[in-house]
DNA sequence: CTCCTGCAAC
DNA sequence: GTTGCAGGAG
């Protein structure tokens, strides 16, 4: 066990506040690393973000909130069909044809004006040059990011990492599920308190943010899935909680 | 607690 | 066929 007060935090009703623990742990860094590593030798390369252009980078970390990729796939082509894959056309497209084209994305009204949203954020700051905005210092353009209407934490971190090519590292259900269950994590840390716990205990290296969440979101998707995971086929299995929940006590990692 | 569809599981 | 779940932002 890396810490029984995970195991006691796990059991805390709601949200943990004295988490992360202020120093920093050698043990913590070691076993993210072997965790990273494990996941890479089981999945190869995952590192990736299917997408031709830093707009389309954006409108996809909008459009995937909530939904599989397979549905936005199908929301990004009926875009691009309608030459609607750019912030400029965006913010001049009647909001009737953009939620058409949406519906695949659940959320679909939401997420017109989501975009609606982004479009003129970018054409009153930026005058669309979405680079301008990405090239900003990452603190600078995370911030800037979360002001905008439709734009949370992860969909900020995936906009920096993926769009700006620059070191933040993103949270997501998958993350906060397979950590847990690691016994690393308590069950309600935050989402602010557990970005930190990554960026203190890893080091700050784009690659390896960008690598580790896909891996993350390989495991979570496949094989680490809120129902009936599959842990005969974890590679993570040996270090896991969840998974040697039947062990004895003793014999738990 | 609301937004909301798609697909797997029954 | 019907149901139930996926799980981000406000």
């Amino acid at each position: 066990m890396l810490d029984a007060r995970c195991a006691i935090m796990s059991n805390m009703k709601k949200q943990t506040s004295n988490w992360p623990p202020s120093r920093l742990s050698q043990k913590t860094k070691t076993r993210l690393m072997e965790i990273y590593d494990r996941l890479y030798r089981h999945f190869g390369d995952r590192k990736w973000w299917p997408a031709k252009t830093r707009e389309e980078i954006v409108i996809g970390a909008i459009l995937v909130q909530n939904v599989s990729w397979a549905n936005t796939t199908k929301a990004i082509q009926a875009l691009e069909d309608r030459g609607l894959l750019s912030f400029r056309a965006l913010d001049a497209a009647d909001t009737a044809l953009l939620e058409d084209c949406l519906i695949p994305t659940r959320f679909y009204r939401m997420k017109a004006q989501k975009l609606k949203a982004f479009s003129g954020h970018l054409k009153n700051r930026y005058g669309f040059d979405l680079d301008a905005m990405l090239e900003q210092p990452e603190d600078t353009l995370r911030s800037e990011l979360l002001s905008i209407h439709g734009i949370g934490p992860e969909t900020a971190d995936d906009i920096v990492l993926y769009a700006a090519a620059k070191p933040s590292f993103v949270i997501d259900a998958y993350t906060r599920r397979i950590f847990h269950r690691l016994g690393m994590t308590p069950e309600n840390p935050g989402y602010e308190a557990m970005r930190s716990w990554f960026m203190q205990h890893l080091p700050r290296d784009v690659s390896l943010y960008n690598q580790y969440h896909a891996l993350i979101d390989a495991l979570g998707n496949r094989v680490c899935r809120q129902s009936r995971p599959d842990c005969a086929n974890c590679p993570l299995l040996e270090l896991c909680l969840h998974g040697n929940r039947h062990l004895p006590e003793s014999r738990r990692p």
